[in-house]
DNA sequence: CTTGTGAAACTAATGGTATTAGTTTACTAT
DNA sequence: ATAGTAAACTAATACCATTAGTTTCACAAG
């Protein structure tokens, strides 16, 4: 009954709080208001539905991934924290797959343009690359929690290995 | 009443014929029932739960997938009828995610370790080729549903790109 | 200081999901 | 013919998102 002062960024705190700390799937109606202590349809006077909510909360995982990765300027260091990040926080990683290539999406892509290897490419050939390097990583990650490569191989080992093989394509 | 000779072939059949002609999403129990003309109920005398259905599916969404890439033979021909059948039948793609890598699995990843460019190399630098450019198919795939690459840049000709990069960074 | 309005909470209900328990039906083998 | 079993059923539970309609509270105006 009180009025609680329920705002949209409370509400996306919670959510985010329940995918880092549970996951992602634990995201529902249900849990973001059991955990501000008010009931469901409440929620529906900040944000249209669920899908709402799933939308902001991406363009603020982006945001973290992007504080994570900012101060990485070589392919293997972005792949090594981008990985990382992936596996310490793998809520927050999926919820910020939900969200169109917006602002910060965009900055996380500059980070791999910049980059020794790919900063000299034609700008067409340097679309065709990032694509690529990006498709490489989230598919590393993404089969990893779909089927894992359960193999007897080391996965950091896997990494810096792909990684060797994507930079020497590149340089001719 | 009557009796229906219901078989587990007959409910993971009607559970693939649903991911196919609608979505992944769409195998549900009742969903599966109502194609069956049953009650979700009685499926619980075949299938342990959903997840063991969905289990079988992967099995045979592999073969499929597996039949459609079998005479081929170069990492750009694999990698084109990968990303073909993905999006022809992203039903089946997706439901082949969900089952480890069993027989048919490593069907799959032979086909790769048998490619020219692979197939000369040490079995440790192999595993790691291969599980790179999975990895980038999976990606690749998994990044368009996410949030589609809607850059201005053509979409096969970034798959011939990249697997091209690839194979340069293989060959040394 | 009272009143009234709007925002933000609530309760109750709908229709969707998976799953379990308990019951009945119908076929099969003695 | 009958008994037993496999496979269907109905009914119920416990989730999920969402909507409609109602109440409550805080603040602003008279």
């Amino acid at each position: 009954m009180p009025k609680m002062q329920l705002t949209q960024s409370k509400i996306t705190d919670a959510a985010l709080s329940i995918a880092e700390q549970q996951s992602y799937e634990a995201v529902t109606m249900a849990n973001i208001a059991r955990a501000l202590s008010i009931k469901p349809p409440s929620l529906y006077n900040h944000f249209k539905n669920l899908d709402e909510i799933k939308q902001e909360m991406a363009l603020i995982a982006q945001q973290k991934l992007y504080e994570a990765l900012k101060d990485k300027n070589t392919l293997l260091s972005l792949a090594k924290k981008y990985v990382d990040f992936s596996i310490s926080h793998p809520g927050l990683y999926t919820a910020s797959l939900r969200g169109g290539t917006g602002k910060t999406g965009h900055a996380i892509v500059q980070l791999f343009a910049n980059t020794p290897v790919l900063a000299g490419l034609e700008e067409k050939e340097k679309i065709h690359a990032i694509r690529g390097f990006r498709s490489m990583l989230h598919g590393f990650i993404d089969l990893q929690y779909h089927e894992g490569f359960k193999m007897n191989v080391n996965l950091e080992e896997s990494l810096v290995r792909i990684v060797g093989i994507f930079e020497r394509g590149l340089r001719r």
